[in-house]
DNA sequence: TTCTTCATGTAAACGGTTACATGATTCG
DNA sequence: CGAATCATGTAACCGTTTACATGAAGAA
């Protein structure tokens, strides 16, 4: 529970960031590991600040923009090591609406089920790709940035993911006797 | 939005079901098309007979224990069947503890990182294998009776998703330089 | 008789999204 | 000058979980 919170510790552990900061490194990276948006975001360093967890300077970017500066305390960088020394159960398995449609497919006619399975065998496909094909350029810096070798590793499980999404769909065509388009 | 409704909507259309039969059949399968609490199956119920999607009769078990039996209605099908017909996104990437761990790992220990690796290789492979056990048993149903091939075909799924999974749990040992019990 | 399962609900809290709201800075 | 980005917040709403609450039926 509360893992909005540890993800946060997390990268004020790594540099000082501004609220700002998290929501872009939330959103940026394509081996998402978390995910928020800023509304959520300043609400939660408000609350880590109450507990102690983080503190801020307050920096003028420019004229007088004000920015805060948010830093781990060390109260914060022992909560956060507590935490990641934890046990971490295996996930409930994520809602799936297009699982939901499948599974209820019966219901529609040979044509609408093909063009179902086959919209989401090219999306899936597509994305599939587009990561396999951002690998490599991973994989190099990977070599000698230590910073880039967890980001690696996450576009991995990606990967491995979409993959055998793909191969489920391939999967489930053949047993409906559905041809795919490529 | 409102998947749930469509769940629900979906086995009404099978058989007349109870709040407590869709419970039951959310909680059952391994497979899991969809999962929902009872506190939040009756009071749908209740938004779906009011939108005049399904209807009820009340039938008695033993002595006085009333039940309510919804069946869809004819609007009911109409919608689940618009519905069915509609485009799935793909869904983002779901939220997992173990990966914002991971993300983070290098603020542990080596014999601290290989833990947290074995522990999570530990239940997933044990899952995964009990899923492939599964798969046996489906298959020769799903042969010939045609509710459980789609039950099998969501099982095929679970198992490639464990799989994947399973597979980076051992990528990420050798790329760490971490040895996996087995 | 006691325990499990069947059966139906409500209330409070939580995590997350969407929308509302404001204003400075930088770049073209 | 105008558009994109930087920067910080709040409020309402929605979906979901946990806890509260009750009681009958069936099996051991």
């Amino acid at each position: 529970m509360r893992e909005l919170k540890y993800a946060i510790l997390g990268l004020a552990d790594c540099s000082p960031v501004t609220g700002y900061d998290i929501t872009k490194c939330f959103n940026a990276s394509l081996s998402k590991f978390w995910d928020a948006k800023h509304s959520q975001i300043y609400p939660e360093l408000h609350r880590l600040l109450e507990e102690g967890l983080v503190e801020y300077q307050v920096t003028i970017q420019g004229e007088k923009m004000e920015k805060k500066v948010y830093s781990i305390t060390k109260k914060g960088r022992e909560e956060l090591l507590e935490w990641l020394r934890k046990d971490s159960d295996i996930m409930a398995v994520p809602k799936d609406t297009f699982r939901l449609r499948l599974y209820f497919g019966d219901r529609l006619t040979r044509e609408e089920l093909s063009e179902t399975l086959n919209r989401q065998y090219k999306k899936r496909k597509s994305r599939f790709i587009y990561l396999e094909s951002r690998k490599q350029a991973t994989s190099e810096a990977a070599q000698d940035k230590s910073r880039y070798q967890r980001e690696y590793m996450l576009l991995c499980g990606g990967i491995l993911r979409e993959g055998a999404y793909v191969k489920w769909l391939e999967e489930c065509a053949e047993f409906l006797g559905i041809e795919l388009e490529d």
